[in-house]
DNA sequence: TGGCTATTTGGCTATATTCCCATAGACGAT
DNA sequence: ATCGTCTATGGGAATATAGCCAAATAGCCA
């Protein structure tokens, strides 16, 4: 693989290894919908904040969420909603996933 | 989170952490121009053949890919062809990054 | 200033991922 | 049947990730 595609594929992967995790995805919907500050998504997860934290500076570090400060407490949004449209595309995959499950398990009855 | 959340949102990062590697995102792009089977893969990727048998058995896992047997080899397929959408998602995320970037820069000279 | 709250960082362990090598299995061709 | 090709699997080392606790930092408010 040619080295300039090669690093094209990195920064995309990494990109999308940040939206990779349950809690990441969690955030990255709920900041679709609203500007959420540390505190808020920690209660929602349930998990230790500094946890929270940390997914929150890899969101940020890919550049998928911005923050602000504000009184004293910091706000994290959502940077680029089209990853929002991404999340059907998963549900596509996850309903074909589901329909083919279905069919075999129809085979097997008969 | 409650429960039902939680899972959904863990089958949603199934899928994207498939996604999530460069050799895999190049695999993807390259599945959604042509079918193509593990050793032309192989070739163009440069790494091990198990390797990329393992990178296609991830995607095949998470149902993205699907795979035929046809003469002596294996034709890997893009399942659906809407995840390619996500890539120009993802461009968008990066040149994002790139023009804050460059903003940040030109401040700094100022 | 000193306490309070919100968030981040460092340290650590447990777990997962990635990659290569060696080997095994499948299958067509000779 | 045996060879050669193609693909998959098992093993193991190096590296990366996730989570918690403890401690540091930053800013507000009295």
């Amino acid at each position: 693989m040619k080295s300039m595609v090669k690093h094209q594929h990195e920064a995309r992967a990494k990109i999308i290894k940040a939206m990779a995790h349950p809690s990441r995805l969690f955030i990255i919907e709920e900041l679709s919908k609203h500007e959420r500050c540390v505190g808020e998504l920690t209660d929602m997860i349930g998990a230790d904040a500094s946890t929270i934290s940390k997914h929150l500076s890899v969101l940020k570090n890919a550049g998928l969420v911005a923050d602000e400060k504000r009184a004293n407490s910091i706000y994290y949004t959502l940077r680029c909603p089209c990853v929002m449209d991404f999340v059907g595309c998963v549900e596509d995959v996850l309903s074909a996933n589901a329909k083919q499950h279905n069919e075999i398990l129809k085979s097997c009855k008969k």
